[in-house]
DNA sequence: CTAGAACCTGACACTGACGTCAGGGGCAAG
DNA sequence: CTTGCCCCTGACGTCAGTGTCAGGTTCTAG
């Protein structure tokens, strides 16, 4: 398929799957023309990258870590495999404070809606 | 306290105080020759601001919640109240897509870690 | 053949939270 | 008094992912 399909299935922009394959996430094949071809799999491919992206990771360490995503069948090297397990770190981390944070809101959320109760009964 | 005490107690730069005041998160008395002077609950403040930084909220959405943190006593325009609820479904929003990445980053290790474990035996 | 959609490269714009530098004042200790 | 540290404002730099525009080629439908 063609680049603007693909944009079109994964709902990202035909800038960002241009700039993926510029820092080395997303491979294409090119039609004797220049144009951008891409099998099945690149849908799969840029949801994953999506993913690590709204998870915080970075390209750089998006690409540190992809030859485990991507064949996990040959002797990785152990520095993808440790930059793996940081990043699983990283992520749970960030889990622990996004709960707490949640926790705080509500909180905050819980004595506003008292607040609110108590001025509905004296009205 | 002065500007480079509540940095030095909140961990958070000097430059990033005088840009929360910028953005109306923070206030600050002024000394006559105009230095910033803090009071002691400035530096639960920070923290909490640093929190919703963390959480991914901007500083225009933190200043529209603010009222609500600040002064859960006064009836705070629905708006704020609406803000924060918004808010709080947002970072849940985000620990669940956080929580199916880990998920994800799990199986990887796991496949992995599978595949070097058959390597180390077959060494 | 031709219009129009989709594609190409290259480059500059933007956003947001902050770093950093310049140029200048305030203030305590020696 | 002066050395040295902290503070001030203002302004420009950074980073990363994307938007967007320019100028040009390619594909597809009629």
């Amino acid at each position: 398929m063609r680049i603007g399909e693909l944009a079109g299935r994964t709902g990202v922009s035909v800038r960002s799957l241009r700039y993926y394959e510029e820092q080395g996430l997303l491979a294409s094949a090119r039609t004797p023309s220049g144009q951008r071809t891409y099998e099945e799999d690149a849908v799969d491919r840029v949801v994953f990258l999506q993913r690590l992206y709204a998870a915080g990771l970075s390209s750089r360490t998006i690409l540190e870590l992809l030859p485990c995503a991507v064949a996990p069948s040959q002797g990785n090297s152990d520095a993808a495999f440790e930059r793996l397990l940081l990043e699983r770190a990283r992520v749970s981390q960030h889990i622990d404070d996004l709960v707490s944070t949640r926790e705080a809101l509500d909180r905050m959320i819980e004595a506003n809606r008292a607040h609110r109760d108590s001025l509905a009964v004296s009205r």
